[in-house]
Formats: structure tokens, sequence, C-alpha cells
RNA sequence: GCGCCUGUAGCUCAGCAGGAUAGAGCAACUGACUUCUAAUCAGUGGGUCGGGGGUUCGAAUCCUCCCAGGCGCGCCA
């Protein structure tokens, strides 16, 4: 719908050019009307070109209006200016059957795009610290990030979905540091527990395992001599741990990026030489100094720190660079926001390594307020009581979870009720697109046993001109939009927008459903109508699954 | 003090890469189940888009100042 559109508007700009005297052909930007009496489609185009032409809007619009209607009669309806200079197109009936009975024959694949080219992405998010298990908040980057990969890839981008694993420096020692504490405390040789140590149960669970499966071997022994050991293990628990947590949240990367590798393998020490050779470090108070200052951060920041350890900023700014040499054409990191202070240390970093700024593109997550009864549920990470992305899961399902961080902007803030959440009510947006493809899914059992399969409505052997209520092709239309949608998707990084489309269009099928009769005694009506529902049950099943959320064929 | 985010209907939020008469759900009020799943539908009311200035054919959207809330501002991660 809008390829075809844009087409043949660039066409006739094309023609009108030289009896214009353009140079350029600007962007065509089409969109769809907020009001749908104003047209299907619609295009600002005539209204850019005032200014280079030095014409009225109006009249431009009504040359390209009368050059498309020579040229392209066949397509549309009606083509007409309306307003300051808007051209809006009415599609043809022939038209939108034919777009509907590719939709059917083609299936989910006539929904994918290639605007991203093949264009190579990567997408980094979570990267939670392996000293704890994910919480709420992480959930939210998670379900985020997901549903993004999914839309960048509907969209034709090649995408690549990589966890960082901070598992150097002091955390992780940490987190070992306060299993040993517990470990001894089982013991009842009680050492001290860590000053900033962890202090959920899961350390004490954690505590008992190793307690289980080696008894006291580690009774005289310091933290100094067995830290390794307590470090390593406790680490690997919480890192199988998120992978389980994500794994069931439906949530798999293709790649785990360990700090420590980055560390081994030298990485970090040559990207902090590259650094040197540039001029960009420098030694202060014993500690060595990146300029960022240079690249718009607020100032300089340190590297290597006086006792000679690497910051996290050094690895980062290895990781970032490194993460550029594989070739990607742009790199999505998605971060809390309280994490939103380093997006200018990062970006300096990139201009250090003269990579271009906008190969790099950073997405906020606000916080999440758990409500329970309408009151805020108290959460302190100090204490270690904080509700897990698990417990959520558990408690509301994966699918509610998943759905519900994803109705709202990324960088808004989100409450989350957990009485809400469970409630099948129609407060739960949910159930509703999800009770719309239940709906469409009973049709055809109910159709089968007249006779007719799914496979009928795909076949193309309906005769969709029967689909001639204003709300059949207002049904259709919105189909033809989905595309774009998902375009707009990507190119924002919002997958938001799927989430509202899909409450869109279940709406306008549940108001259909409940107005006419879709199994009826007309046979052939009966079928255009299954075929029609077909293609809102193709459209709900993919965006859906862009969201990772299930499509149930009962409720 | 500096920086980032947010401010749209009573509540929770959409509003797409400036566009046409600013929308949805909930709540409130009216109605619809002997009929393909009422987890649904039809309808009514509800707005100074935080405030002021600016940019232009045109601003909820961009710029600027102010107000309010949140979050950051370590040789922490």
């Amino acid at each position: 719908m809008k390829q075809d559109t844009v087409e043949i508007i660039r066409n006739v700009l094309e023609d009108l050019k030289n009896r214009w005297g353009l140079e350029d052909i600007p962007g065509i930007e089409v969109e769809i009307p907020r009001n749908g009496g104003m047209g299907d489609i619609a295009t600002t185009v005539a209204m850019r070109l005032a200014k280079p032409l030095g014409k009225p809007p109006r009249e431009i619009a009504a040359e390209i209006v009368e050059k498309i209607k020579e040229q392209e009669a066949d397509l549309f309806e009606s083509v007409e200016t309306a307003g300051p200079g808007f051209i809006n197109f009415r599609f043809r009936g022939e038209f939108l059957c034919r777009s509907l009975a590719e939709l059917l024959r083609k299936g989910r694949p006539a929904l994918r795009t290639d605007t991203g080219k093949g264009r190579r992405i990567q997408v980094e998010f979570v990267s939670a610290n392996p000293t704890g298990p994910l919480h709420v908040g992480h959930g939210r980057g998670a379900a985020v990030g997901d549903a993004l990969c999914n839309i960048l890839k509907a969209a034709g981008f090649d995408v690549q979905k990589e966890f960082y694993i901070n598992d150097a420096g002091l955390q992780v020692r940490l987190l070992g540091e306060s299993v040993f504490a517990r470990y001894r405390q089982i013991l009842g040789t009680g050492a001290p527990f860590p000053e900033d140590g962890y202090r959920g149960a899961y350390i004490e669970s954690i505590a008992k395992e190793i307690h289980d499966r080696y008894g006291d071997r580690y009774r005289e022994r310091t933290f100094e001599e067995c830290g390794e050991f307590f470090t390593e293990y406790a680490y690997r628990m919480m890192l199988s741990g998120i992978e389980r947590d994500l794994r069931d949240f439906g949530v798999v990367f293709d790649r785990w990026q360990s700090e420590r590798e980055l560390h081994l393998q030298g990485k970090v020490r040559e990207a902090l030489e590259e650094l040197r050779s540039k001029g960009l470090l420098y030694e202060k108070n014993g500690a060595t100094w990146f300029r960022s200052s240079r690249f718009g951060d607020d100032k300089d920041r340190v590297v290597v720190k006086q006792d000679g350890e690497y910051t996290y900023f050094a690895s980062d700014i290895c990781y970032h660079k490194y993460k550029l040499e594989r070739g990607f054409d742009t790199i999505i990191d998605i971060w809390g926001a309280d994490h939103h202070g380093y997006v200018p240390r990062i970006r300096s970093v990139l201009e250090a390594f003269d990579l271009p700024r906008d190969k790099f593109r950073v997405i906020l997550i606000q916080m999440v307020s758990l409500l329970r009864h309408g009151e805020p549920v108290q959460m302190s990470k100090r204490a270690g009581e904080f509700i897990t992305l698990r417990e959520v899961m558990d408690e509301v399902g994966a699918d509610i979870t998943r759905f519900i961080f994803l109705t709202r902007r990324a960088d808004s803030h989100l409450d989350f009720d957990l009485d809400i959440a469970k409630e099948q009510s129609a407060e739960n947006p949910v159930f509703y697109v999800q009770y719309a493809f239940a709906r469409i899914s009973s049709l055809f059992r109910q159709a089968s046993e007249r006779g007719i399969r799914i496979e009928d409505a795909e076949a193309g052997a309906a005769d969709l001109k029967m689909l001639a209520e204003h709300e059949e092709t207002s049904i259709i239309k919105k189909l033809l939009q989905y595309i774009m949608v998902v375009e707009s998707a990507a190119h924002a990084c919002e997958p938001h927008r799927i989430t509202y489309y899909l409450q869109e269009l279940a709406g306008m099928f549940h108001a259909y459903y409940y107005k006419y009769r879709i199994i009826s005694g007309d046979d052939r009506l009966t079928r255009a109508r299954l075929a029609l529902c077909r293609g809102v049950q193709i459209v709900l099943e993919d965006g859906l699954g862009l969201l990772g959320v299930s499509a149930p064929e009962k409720m």
C-alpha cells in the first residue's frame, strides 16, 4: 500500500522535475490520515515543495494530482488535494481485494519488508550484573529489547542480540565474598559479612548448596585462599539462573560477551593503547585519564585507577569499539534510565575512534513501579528485598508481563499493578487482543464442521468483492497498514506502536464480529468473511509474535 | 548548581521522520447475551496538550525561558 503509492508519486515527480526546474526530489512521506473520511493515505510532498519551488502548495498539489490521474487511474478511486496542500488517495476496492488475497496466499511472509536492506544491527540489552536474579526492571528491558529485535528483523534488518556480562571487577568478587560469609555462617565459624555485600536470600541458598556438595572443605580457609572458587561458583549459578529466567520469559540471546574475556584477550589494553597513540590519555594523580571532555563529555574520565585496576569505563571503551569493529551498521544499547549519564561518555569514545556517532543509539528504559492493590510494593535492593522477574512471571504469567511492559513508551514510567495484571478484565489489554485471535480460531473450528477449512480461506477461492460493508473495507485497510506500523516501529525503535496497533485491530474485529454474522446461510458470503477473518488472524498472530506474546486458539 | 527524561480528559496513557476537527482504555452514566466465545459490543459526557515567548503556510510535536515531578552527576558498578 505504502510502496505502491510512494512509487507512483516518485514517478510523477520525476516527470514534473524538469518542467519545474527542480534538482532533487524530496523524500516522499506518506501517512495515514487521522480522519478516515479524508482518504486512505496522504502525502505532504506538495507542501514540502512549496519553498524550493516558490509556489503555493495547493497549486503544486493540483499539478501532481492531474499527472497521477493521467497515469494511474486503475489503482485509486480518487486522488484529490485538500486542506493546505495535502494529496489524499483513496484506493479502489479491487486493489484492496487484491492486497488481501495476496496476504492470504503468502501468509505472514507477506508482512515482511526490506526497508532494512539487510543492514546489520546489534542490540545489546538486559546485561544485568551476574550478582543477583533479574528484577522487574530487567524484565522490561528484556521485553523491549526482544520485541525491538523482532521488529527490526521484520523490517529487513540483520539483527544480533547480545548480552554483555560484567563478570570482571569488584562486584562479582563481592558476590563471592558474600557467599563465602554465608557459608561460614552455616559452619558456625562466622566470617564478617562484607559491608556492601549482597544480602538476598539467594546468597544463602548458594552457600547452602556449596555446603551440601563440599561439606566443610573450606572451613579452615580464608577468602584469599578460596575466594576464586566461591566467586566462580556463585557467578556461574547466577548467570545460568539469568539465562533460565530469560528463556522462560521468551528471550534467547545470540551471543553472550564476557567482559573478562575482553581483558584476557588483551583487547582492553589495545583499545587504551590506541587512545594513547592519539594523545587522548594522560596521567594525573597516579591514575590514567581519557580526554572525553574533548568530545562533549562533562569531564575527563579515569580509565586506570591509582591501584592499577581498570575502571568499568575502560572495558566499555573497548567493548563499544569492538562491537563496531565487528561490522555492524548500527549498535543499539538498551539501558536503565538511571544510566543516562553514561551516554555522552560512550559517544565521546566513538568520536575518539573516529567512528560516526549516529551508528550508536541508546534506548533508555524508565523505572517500573510495582503495585499491589494500588499500593507500591516496597523494594530495597540493599536489603536484598526486591521482586524478581521470576516471581512476576510465576504470578501473572510471561505473556501478560511482556505485553504490559510494551504498553508504554520505553522512556515513560510504568506502574505495573500485579492485581490488575492477573485480572482477566477489560482493563487488561492482553486478553482483548488474544481474545480476538481465539474467536477467529473458534470460527474456523465451527466452519470446518460445515466443510470449510482454513486453507479455503487462504487459497483465494473466496469472492472477496462480497466484502462490501464499510467495516470490512476498513478492516482490510487496517491490515494493509500493518507493514507501515512495523516500519515506523523499527525506525523509531518503539515496539509499543505494535501493541497499540494490535489493540486497534482487535477492536475493529470485535465490533465487526458483534455486528455481522460471519458464518451464515449464505455460503459465498461466509467464505468471503472467513477469508477476511483469516487476514485479521494472520496479522494478529504476526504482531503478537513480534511482541513475544502467544496467540492462543482457545481462551 | 549542571545534565537527561517526563508533564495531553477524573485515572493510566497513545498521538508515527512538524500536518487537516487532539484520540484510546479505565472510571461515570444509558443500553445489548434463546443467535458464530459478553474476556464482547453500541452510545453519552469529559481538554487552556504544565506556563510564557519564538521559528513557519502549519506546532502537542522543533527552539528558548520558566514551573512541577523522576533520575543521574565517584579513581562505584
